[in-house]
DNA sequence: TTATTTGCAAAGCGTTTGCATTGGG
DNA sequence: CCCAATGCAAACGCTTTGCAAATAA
């Protein structure tokens, strides 16, 4: 599960000060950014978003660096082309996708117990999993009922 | 399970005719360069491993681009940073990620049966899964062994 | 005060596009 | 023969880097 906004920005003040990172503005504006998305977003998106605040696309780049590293953020591939940057768990409640290959729709998949099956998956390769997500490809209910064959449209 | 090699080029033929592409010598380059590879390619990568083949950069990332279109491929997040493409089922046996948040290194989990579960979710939300790919994140064998506490290394 | 963070400018690549040519079916 | 596929060159956009100025602690 997710926390509160205000929970969310004291816990990231600690995990910043736990790496000896400093607390900057930006940094903020760009955690905020996250917050409020509902997906995750990309350097190019985040310097959209803030550009009223100014920030410089470099910092932007670093700070995503500098997220991901102590755990706040973690990279996404985004339209099968794009790094998007998503926050974690507890910034934001997990959540896996299902990608219809009919629509191209994305629906969030919430409440999906697969925390144990993945901890196990890991324990298997001797590998310690803290986060996992689970990409589904397959058609959602709209899409199977018009589905066609033949070509693929050019 | 993945099938031998003779029989994926014979299937990627099947495949490209059932689309109306065309089989060229550079599709079939491509195709063996990522059967032979253990790991997903990324388009620069495919460049270094082909150049004695003369393909150019953009025949590859057209190449891709239809691959990942009719299912023989798929996009993966390498490295933290670059898409590589990696051949999909039957082509190759599935298998799922880690994503080492150490190194980066992208290693292969066999052996998931993470099938049943996968169906079962798309069940719950009314939809046909036909493809899943998951993603673990966390510490490989070795950067667990290697873990390291305090500041992280600037 | 001091080391970190940032902005700026520029360089470095990865990726895409337009167009003429080649070649598979 | 026809249109898909390709190569080339150039454009484009994302990402990184060096360095000086600003700033959090």
């Amino acid at each position: 599960m997710s926390i509160q906004d205000s929970e969310a920005e004291a816990l990231l003040r600690q995990r910043l000060q736990a790496q000896e990172l400093r607390i900057t503005p930006n940094r903020l504006s760009v955690f905020r950014a996250l917050l409020q998305s509902a997906r995750p977003l990309s350097v190019p998106e985040l310097a959209q978003r803030l550009q009223a605040d100014g920030l410089s696309v470099p910092t932007l780049y670093r700070i995503v660096e500098v997220f991901s590293a102590i755990g706040v953020t973690h990279p996404v591939l985004v339209d099968h082309q794009s790094v998007g940057y998503e926050l974690r768990e507890p910034f934001r409640t997990h959540h896996d996708h299902l990608v219809c290959s009919g629509c191209g729709r994305v629906v969030d998949l919430y409440n999906c117990d697969l925390t144990d099956v993945m901890a196990q998956l890991g324990r298997d390769n001797q590998c310690r999993v803290n986060f996992h997500q689970v990409e589904l490809h397959g058609l959602c209910a709209e899409c199977t009922a018009a589905k066609t064959s033949g070509p693929l449209p050019r």
